[in-house]
DNA sequence: ATACAAACGATAGTATTACTTTCTTTTCTG
DNA sequence: CAGAAAAGAAAGTAATACTATCGTTTGTAT
């Protein structure tokens, strides 16, 4: 069973391909270990450098600066949850089951295993939850979308939306409803974490409450009533 | 009708005052206008100490760093939105009429004229928006957390939480729910303004359309049915 | 009115960051 | 095996994120 997927990067998303050199996959690879261990904003392409056994100009051959590094590691997860979601709900009919594995394949069940290359998904994972917001949360959000950098996330959102449309097609609110689901999982996954007091499942370690809680805001707002 | 609050804020989210002088007032105040036009990555003290016509040094007797200004605004706006809600919700019984109202907080309606001394509330609104999780989503959390820095948005949770109690007794996620409520509210609108396929409002300026997803939202998953 | 402390202004200095440039050597490819 | 692409190495620059010192102003208590 080979799940490796080598789906195109935009090409903005970087100055040199990462994909096509062993120091660019390496780049990719131990960037996620270090954003994860020391943060974003203490990040330094010096100290990645140093960890490759580099030097930082090596590194600028491939990314304009870290904060495209972080676009093309949160851009590459969700192409690759994309994927996972198409693989998991391609040979269901039923809508309600594919939103349940919507669901799974947002908190990573049952996916571990699902290793590729050397991209070491929870780690990722890990990032996206912590560092994903910091992409798009800036002045030059605008020139970066124009740039299509957020167009894998758009792309999950949109698959999402589709299914909700197929389980319920009047429901008007599709796409925010996605991007809510999405955000959702992720915020509620690290208050659970680090601020376990703004949850109702505090400083647990398995995430079987925050899921009964995400299908419980789902369904309800779709097999919910009165519509505005 | 005075809305002036002079609450006190936590010690720790300052090195002297802002409030007890001049200077530390109209760094307060043209930190929100400097955050508002460059964003937080591209602010330095050295920008705003030119701006206020003082030097670097001068404000960094008040905030250790461009974070710790950063905690700062957003916990007063979050003491302030915490004292509107008791202020718009405290009259009344009915819990639904309630949640009705915080909803329409959330969004600042009606509070535009609700003016505080020298603070731009919504100019302050847009950057809690744009910059708030960049608050808390940190490596330092942990240690910010520690420190009482987010009190004022717990708080504002645990009300919202309560009320959502009020409401439904047995709804068993009323912090998630209520944390949740908050942050949708606030991506959604940022999504709205700058990723608008994000969402089912593009563009609008408007927020009549995110409120009616918000609501419909909050009250289907407090109204709707089954509960694992 | 004066004395004392607190606040502010002004200057300077440091380590680090976030790059860019250039040139040489290695490695890959046809 | 020739040429191109990639990587290594060294150096340099402007800006950032502070810290330290010291003199002057301003506010406050007596």
């Amino acid at each position: 069973m080979e799940y490796s997927v080598s789906v195109r990067m935009n090409e903005h998303l970087f100055l040199r391909d990462p994909e096509s050199t062993d120091l660019g996959r390496r780049i990719v690879q131990q960037g996620i270990v270090v954003f994860d261990e020391l943060g974003f904003e203490d990040t330094t392409f010096r100290k990645l450098a140093d960890r490759l056994g580099t030097k930082e100009a090596s590194i600028y051959r491939y990314f304009e600066n870290k904060h495209r590094l972080l676009v093309y590691l949160v851009a590459w997860y969700w192409q690759w949850l994309n994927y996972q979601v198409i693989f998991q709900t391609n040979n269901l009919t039923d809508p309600h089951e594919k939103l349940e594995r919507v669901l799974r394949v947002l908190l990573l069940h049952d996916l571990s295993q699902a290793a590729n290359g050397d991209i070491d998904i929870q780690t990722l994972h890990g990032i996206v939850i912590r560092e994903a917001s910091k992409a798009y949360l800036t002045h030059h959000v605008t020139d970066d979308n124009r740039q299509q950098l957020f167009k894998p996330y758009k792309d999950l959102c949109g698959r999402i939306a589709g299914i909700i449309q197929e389980y319920r097609p009047n429901y008007p609110f599709a796409r925010s409803r996605a991007s809510s689901l999405i955000e959702t999982a992720h915020y509620q996954a690290f208050f659970m974490q680090h601020l376990p007091s703004l949850t109702d499942f505090g400083g647990q370690q398995d995430d079987t409450d925050l899921l009964a809680f995400l299908r419980h805001l789902l369904f309800s707002s779709l097999d919910g009533g009165a519509l505005a």
